[in-house]
Formats: C-alpha cells, sequence, structure tokens
DNA sequence: TCTGGGGTCCTAGGACCC
DNA sequence: TCTGGGGTCCTAGGACCC
C-alpha cells in the first residue's frame, strides 16, 4: 500500500513547427536552416522553424513583406503539401494511441491524451517515453504539456516548447501562482483578441489574475466560455476530452484564386469545382446537407478596385449529398449574387445542416434517386483510384487559369512507396 | 396617459481555435 | 503584384405561438 496520488492527468502533445518537422523528414538538408511553410496560394507564413522565428518571421505575415528577410537569410521556402501533413499527422495519432486508445486528435497537429491511469509521480517520465517513441517512429518532434485541465495541460506545454526535455508536468504543484503569473493573458487558451482587449481594460494582464477574478464578475461581464477558462486555470476540469470523433455540422470548401478573376464563366468554373470536393467529402463520410451556402469577395486588402462581397444559402427540398443537385444550386445562388465589373478574389461553397445519411429514403425518393446514388458511388470510386476530377462535371471546366499558386511545393507524396521512410525492426 | 408575458425556435454574426 | 482554409460554439434578436 503506498500513498501515490491517482488525480486527473491531461497531456497535451503538439507537433513543434509541424509543417516544417513535415518538409524536413525529408530533406536532411534543411535540418539545422531557417525553413518556412507557407499558406494555399503561397500568401502567407503558416509555419516556421525556430531558426525562421529568430530571424524575427512573424507567424501569418504575408510572404511577400517578409521576402527581404528570407532572401537575405537564404531562408528555406516551401507552399503547402496537406497530402504529406495529413499522412504523417495519421502516423503520429496512431503512435499516440498505443498510450492511450482513448485520445482526443484536436487539430492536424495537436492531440490530448488522459493519462490519470498512472501516478503523480510517474506521469512526467510516462511523457518524455511518449515524446521519444514519437520522434523515433514517425521523426517528428513534439512537446507536451501535462496538466489536472486541458487549460493547464496547454499552459504547460507552452513552456515545454521552451525546454530541452519537451516536456512539463504541472501535476503535484501545490501552487500554481508563480507559473500563471508569467503566463500572458493573451496566451492563455480561449483568450482570443477581443477578451483581451477587454480584460486589459479591466486590469488583467496575465493567467493568474484572471483566475483570481470572481466567476460571477466573469460570466457577468464576458460569457460561461470566459468563466469556464478562469475554472480551469483554478484546476477544476469543465472542457472533457472528446475522445469519439462526432459527425461534423458543416463542410466547407474555398479558395483565394491564384489570380483575380473577372467573367462569370471562371467563376462558375471555379464554384463548380469546390461544390464536387464538398460533395465528395460529406459522401465519404455518409452525410447529407440540408442547405447549401455560396459566397463570392473581392480582395479586402485592394479596396481601390471597389470592394464586393455577397452571400447566399439556400435549402434543398430534401437533404441530399448529390453533386448534380448541390451543383446545380450553387450555379443558380452565384447567379443571383454575381456582379460585373469586380475583380474577384475569392469564393467558396459551404454545406450546412449535415446529418447521417443511413436511412434516409422518404416519401419522395424512388428509382431515380437510387441511379444517382449509384452513379456518385462510381464516381467516388473511380476518383479515389486515378485521383481526384478524373470523373467530373462538364461546367467544371478544364483549364483552371484560377487554380491556385504552388510555387515552392516540395512535391513530396507520401503515396509514393519509394518516398516512404522505412523503419527497420531491430 | 397607461398597450402582457413567457416560451420556443431559428438565424446571422461574432469570437475563438488550429 | 502579392494577405489561407476549415471548423465550433455562443448570443442577440426576430418570428411565432399561446
Amino acid at each position: 500500500m503506498s500513498f501515490t496520488r491517482y488525480t486527473k492527468k491531461i497531456a497535451l502533445v503538439d507537433c513543434n513547427s509541424f509543417y516544417v518537422s513535415c518538409e524536413r523528414l525529408f530533406n536532411p538538408k534543411i535540418r539545422k536552416k531557417p525553413v518556412v511553410v507557407l499558406s494555399n496560394n503561397d500568401g502567407c507564413i503558416i509555419s516556421r522553424s525556430n531558426e525562421a522565428k529568430a530571424l524575427g518571421i512573424k507567424m501569418g505575415e504575408p510572404y511577400f513583406k517578409e521576402k527581404d528577410i528570407i532572401v537575405k537569410n537564404n531562408v528555406q521556402v516551401f507552399s503547402s503539401n496537406y497530402s504529406l501533413y495529413g499522412d504523417m499527422s495519421r502516423r503520429v495519432m496512431r503512435t499516440l494511441k498505443r498510450f492511450n486508445s482513448d485520445i482526443e486528435v484536436y487539430s492536424i497537429d495537436e492531440a490530448f491524451l488522459d493519462l490519470s491511469n498512472f501516478s503523480d509521480d510517474e506521469v512526467e517520465k510516462v511523457g518524455k517515453e511518449i515524446r521519444s517513441t514519437v520522434l523515433q517512429w514517425t521523426g517528428i518532434p513534439t512537446s507536451i504539456g501535462i496538466a489536472k485541465t486541458k487549460t493547464l495541460s496547454k499552459v504547460a506545454n507552452h513552456i515545454a516548447k521552451k525546454k530541452q526535455s519537451g516536456v512539463t508536468s504541472l501535476i503535484g504543484i501545490e501552487n500554481l501562482d508563480p507559473i500563471l503569473e508569467k503566463v500572458e493573458i493573451n496566451d492563455v487558451w480561449g483568450v482570443g483578441k477581443q477578451l483581451t482587449k477587454f480584460y486589459h481594460k479591466h486590469g488583467i494582464y496575465n493567467a493568474k489574475q484572471l483566475k483570481n477574478k470572481s466567476n460571477t464578475w466573469i460570466k457577468k461581464s464576458s460569457n460561461v466560455l470566459g468563466s469556464r477558462t478562469a475554472m480551469e486555470l483554478r484546476g477544476i476540469s469543465c472542457i472533457d476530452l472528446e475522445t469519439t470523433t462526432t459527425k461534423r455540422k458543416s463542410c466547407v470548401v474555398s479558395r483565394s484564386f491564384g489570380k483575380r478573376i473577372e467573367r462569370f464563366q471562371e467563376l462558375k468554373e471555379a464554384v463548380v469545382n469546390y461544390c464536387l470536393n464538398a460533395s465528395e467529402k460529406i459522401r465519404s463520410e455518409s452525410l447529407v446537407a440540408k442547405a447549401i451556402t455560396v459566397f463570392v469577395r473581392t480582395s479586402p486588402f485592394q479596396r481601390n478596385f471597389g470592394y464586393y462581397s455577397n452571400s447566399k444559402t439556400i435549402d434543398f427540398p430534401i437533404a441530399t449529398n448529390n453533386s448534380i443537385e448541390t451543383s446545380k444550386t450553387a450555379l443558380a445562388i452565384l447567379e443571383s449574387i454575381f456582379k460585373n465589373g469586380y475583380r474577384y478574389q475569392k469564393a467558396g461553397v459551404m454545406l450546412t445542416g449535415l446529418s447521417n445519411s443511413v436511412g434516409e429514403k422518404n416519401l419522395f425518393s424512388n428509382e431515380k434517386d437510387e441511379k444517382i446514388n449509384s452513379l456518385m458511388r462510381s464516381i467516388d470510386s473511380t476518383n479515389y483510384r486515378y485521383g481526384r476530377s478524373t470523373l467530373s462535371l462538364a461546367s467544371a471546366g478544364v483549364h483552371k487559369k484560377w487554380n491556385m499558386r504552388r510555387e515552392y511545393s516540395s512535391k513530396i507524396d507520401t503515396s509514393d512507396f519509394y518516398s516512404i521512410p522505412t523503419i527497420k525492426a531491430t
């Protein structure tokens, strides 16, 4: 019989500079060099190596604004390669599941793990073991923060990022105030730009100050989310781990164009393509949509050409995931919101009110629906096998002059057998 | 002069996250 | 010249009902 304590323990595993780390896996020459990865269209900087951060390159900054620093310091630049990152993400998550099969995959590069089964004393050691296993099996470096609540594990993770070992546990520390005092309020999970402004106005600048503010005051002046954050900072868990993947409620496909679009015809092609992708996505998850929204807009940064932004939603008579129907409806919306004389920069399609498609038969379904469904199935399987857009609709176009820029792609394809790193059993 | 009260449901927009 | 994309949740306010 020992006095080992078993409290609630949540670990947040976060991949370091994830996209950069993925590119480095296949390109050892850039291991110690400054590296950045760009968003779609090579627009913004969305991942930076530590070396790039040290040069003062900012997160989310437009690429062209940082170009001088980048060229001068020979920073390696990559367009984003989401199939590579998605694939690496799955490998990391699979590895994490070895330690606890109930993990919450929070984003492409983050997961929460329940480590409550381990004692207070051993939990940090377990964290280190997780970190080294992920590194060994996937090559991706991570940081791990462990604490009694999700919000505190985020705090711990922040600290871990700056440590050599990459692991920080706040379990068993009686008084967290000295630690929370050093966490700026805008770095607290759940506190964004607006709340930061508001808290500053009321003299709250760090996590400790928020923690010690009364619940009623916070609830009254912000909302329930604000007070939940404060409770979590006090070590009272309010945000549960979501280990079962719940079905999503909406599906968005939108892109900025590589070049500005002025002609209706080209906009139409883009919207149909987004619509096909969105419909295919929800079909693959056995979902149907209640409604569809289409939006278009010109650049919010170059208003000298005039700014225009509009969107419209149409409800389907019967929830659907049929590409032909969604495309038709999308085009009808587009026609009603398109205005001549603008340089469009972005468009998108949103399928909303998603629900399970199984047993979606109703009074009005008939043989024709069955035929369409089987047509959709064969399109999906063909596209899966031979690449997306092997089978498409005529209105989706073939030239796609509006397609996004990807000048710096590493062109690594993990479905390419020969570029997959192998792990040798010893 | 003085114009109820309370409930539900839906939507648009804002704020936040990565 | 050039500024990403995809989600969730909450709230306020309107419509509608009794």
